[in-house]
DNA sequence: TTGTAGGCGTTATCAG
DNA sequence: CTGATAACGCCTACAA
């Protein structure tokens, strides 16, 4: 009796059982009928071994890795793990496996993010993106990968997008605020980031459409984290004429203005009202509680798995844009 | 001149270059020397052609696929973002990604996952194993590729091992309680979950340590979530007689637990002390802030990515064990 | 119902 | 300094 310490591989099923490595995969794929007997000996043999067929072989022959990439800025974000969560369970129904990657939001490393991505053979990207356009990224990936973009782009491009209605959002925000009497609004987002940017022309086509005028100083940049939304509210908050409400691109930079405010002595929300974006968990915990936006993440997610598994099905399919709704969630802080 | 439209391949570089497929390989690799010309042709063909290496056919061939299984409990734990994004920097310095899997710690998903991990050729595996142990991990993925687990035991298995000082922090909680006279002390946790039971195992210590009598029926059952500490505050805080102070197995069970309080009318930390572990974001920011034991996350991270990274050099390297401090975090709620 | 042979794209070995 | 050749483990025509 042979010992080998190798992996056991289809060979050395196939032996045990006494026949060819092709029946043992067509046992396996059931792509072809193989006798009831034959069958029970080659199960009999990878039971015994404990053979599990090696997934990096047959990704290189069947072309297809079973594996798809996420991208996203910072999973240190909260909004992220919902999303991520979302996408790996529909996924891992469907035998697909997700290799995760951070890019900070920086073009540079969304660009090598994605290359490394193609490089390892994914069968499909879900991104959202900061900084690249669905053209870019399909530029990049080439044509034959499927990808879903979490994006508020319009422009429909060679991507399935899936889009929050994040002007629905903003604009009850707005008008919220406008009811209370506050329309000295400021907004603070990162110029550089999409999501930020189409949240920031929601804003200000609101504060338009209310006839009311905004301060060029009272629009002010933030990355997309706590201790950037606290530096901008400095800078915004020591302003010798400040807004009484300041709408944030996200929970995160809200919390930090919220920070800022209470260190600076002002009163949240009594002297400013300030309303958030995504309502991550600690929105309802904090105090004052943040009103925010709902941006239903893990709704998202699971769309995007949804539309990369349709996708892979049909690549021909025409592409798809959902958007989903998100909605104002009245709390303390405005 | 041909077109074709498929990738290119290290041999279509090769011809357009006009050398053979191995010297195009050693160029990239730098295994051996190439002649300056040659490799300015190959570079400068690997440029038209955009070519980039085929990761799955190289992981076949070199039997490394460059990448590391990361698996927990689940991803929407605000503790673990935060230890994911500390190992995918470190190991994407190293030429490395990440397969993230979820197992929300019920043991088959475990042991299904590690399965697949390993079906798939990753070169090592990070887990936070919640019910299995790191012998019967071992046994799962095989003698060859290296594992390193977070949990605390102190057996010295066939695993590399990144433990924090639980027991640290929990002491400091107990004995903080003990001198502000709280001495009727219940703990909440998830009597499945490895991390939670040398929580518990602490908490005991710490308490018979000090002669502290534990009612057996303050000590209650909770998943790591806050539906669980919930669930379990309101049994327990029903009870005719109550604890004045909670420990919890983590901040979620914790943030659970004061808000079954609240609803009963229960003041914390007036009435009820709870203190939590972990320090996630929302501990500080919530109301009352949360008391907790803080836990180093992204500490954890680096340093299990640490680990992989030297055993992958050295295999024969004896088995590591890494413990992290931990501390207690006075705040409102104890 | 089963088997043989070739190849997916790369790298290691051996030869020149 | 460079090439031919084989092999990593699997799947799929093509044959029988």
């Amino acid at each position: 009796m042979t010992r080998t310490s190798s992996q056991p591989s289809i060979a050395s099923v196939a032996a045990a059982a006494g026949v060819s490595p092709t029946t043992v995969s067509h046992a396996l794929s059931g792509k072809r009928a193989v006798s009831p007997e034959t069958r029970e000996r080659i199960l009999q043999a990878i039971e015994d071994q404990k053979y599990r067929p090696n997934m990096v072989a047959r990704s290189l022959r069947r072309r297809k890795t079973q594996s798809i990439a996420l991208i996203v800025a910072d999973i240190t974000n909260p909004y992220y793990p919902a999303l991520a969560r979302a996408v790996h369970d529909s996924l891992a129904e469907a035998g697909y496996v997700s290799l995760i990657g951070n890019t900070d939001g920086v073009r540079e490393n969304e660009q090598t993010m994605l290359e490394e991505m193609v490089a390892r053979g994914v069968d499909g990207v879900i991104m959202r993106p900061m900084e690249l356009s669905g053209r870019e990224i399909r530029e990049i990936v080439g044509p034959a990968i499927p990808v879903v973009v979490v994006a508020d782009e319009d422009e429909t491009g060679p991507v399935d997008r899936v889009t929050t209605d994040d002007a629905q959002g903003i604009d009850e925000a707005v008008h919220a605020l406008h009811e209370d009497g506050i329309d000295d609004l400021g907004f603070v987002g990162d110029p550089l980031a999409s999501t930020s940017m189409s949240r920031h022309a929601a804003f200000t086509s609101a504060v338009d459409e209310l006839g009311l005028r905004v301060q060029a100083d009272w629009i002010v940049d933030s990355e997309f984290t706590r201790d950037g939304g606290y530096a901008a509210a400095r800078r915004l908050l020591a302003l010798e004429h400040r807004p009484r409400g300041i709408v944030c691109a996200n929970d995160l930079i809200a919390i930090g203005v919220v920070q800022a405010a209470r260190d600076l002595g002002i009163a949240v929300p009594g002297e400013l009202a300030v309303v958030g974006f995504d309502d991550i968990d600690t929105a309802s915990l904090m105090s004052p509680a943040l009103t925010t936006v709902l941006n239903p993440a893990a709704a998202v997610g699971a769309t995007c798995a949804d539309l990369i598994l349709r996708r892979i099905a049909d690549p021909a399919m025409e592409h798809q844009r959902v958007s989903l709704p998100t909605r104002l969630v009245r709390r303390e802080s405005a």
